[in-house]
DNA sequence: TGACAATATGAGCATGAACGCATATAGTCA
DNA sequence: TGACTATATGCGTTCATGCTCATATTGTCA
């Protein structure tokens, strides 16, 4: 197990990446077209300064890329992977719940709009 | 995107789950067959105390089932959608290095245990 | 150049999570 | 019952990370 180490830790690394509210956010802003950083502010409803961070956190582990326009800087997803992991997720959280919690609805509701990337 | 932060909340929690080494090496250990504690703290590596609080925080999370027999307790997997969400990262990750390091040969020498459960 | 807008970053605080030690609990066997 | 094995847990420490405030950087426009 020892030499293994590096590649669990990476492994983590990655989840890790999408185990905070925040960056699901960040996910969800921009996994149907690209945003700039103050449309994901609003859209997540953080900081500026908070969501610079994710982002710079994001763009650093390939999650996101971005480009400059201007003024502004857009970012987009890179990662492919991780919309589709999302969504493999929000199934499996819907499918643990009682139909009638309104959970269950809200998890729903975010899916469509990762498949339609998928496809 | 307010009343929608419990789902964030819920789905960040699920991937904190996968964001820790440790217990990836757990979810490796248990994915092909149940294991008792001892057999799990020997193939991880990590002390007792820590392995039964993982093991603890994946049972509450609904990751792990288990049962006892006589003094000991086997642990089993509960959520197979957490093993192939490993499988998909070992691929991705694995595909995003270049393929003489050694680290792209060790993410796919896990994958085929996740395959074979899974199918 | 100066004023302004968009984004990033340094410093510090606060919270949470992982870990180890010691100990508790639960079960087996004599 | 007592000794032993297997597993869990209370407590304290340490370390990582998310957050905010203030400020720096980069670009636009007059």
């Amino acid at each position: 197990m020892e030499e293994l180490d590096a590649v669990f830790d990476s492994v983590a690394a990655y989840f890790a990446v999408l185990s905070e509210p925040t960056r699901l956010k960040i996910m969800h802003a921009v996994c149907d077209a690209e945003q700039t950083v103050s449309q994901i502010v609003v859209a997540t409803g953080a900081t500026q300064t908070n969501v610079s961070r994710h982002l710079g956190l994001m763009f650093r582990h390939g999650v996101l890329a971005r480009r400059r326009e201007g003024n502004q800087i857009y970012y987009r997803v890179a990662d492919q992977t991780m919309v589709e992991l999302c969504r493999s997720v929000c199934n499996r959280i819907a499918s643990t719940i009682d139909e009638r919690q309104p959970l269950r609805r809200q998890l729903l509701k975010l899916i469509p709009a990762a498949k339609k990337r998928a496809a």
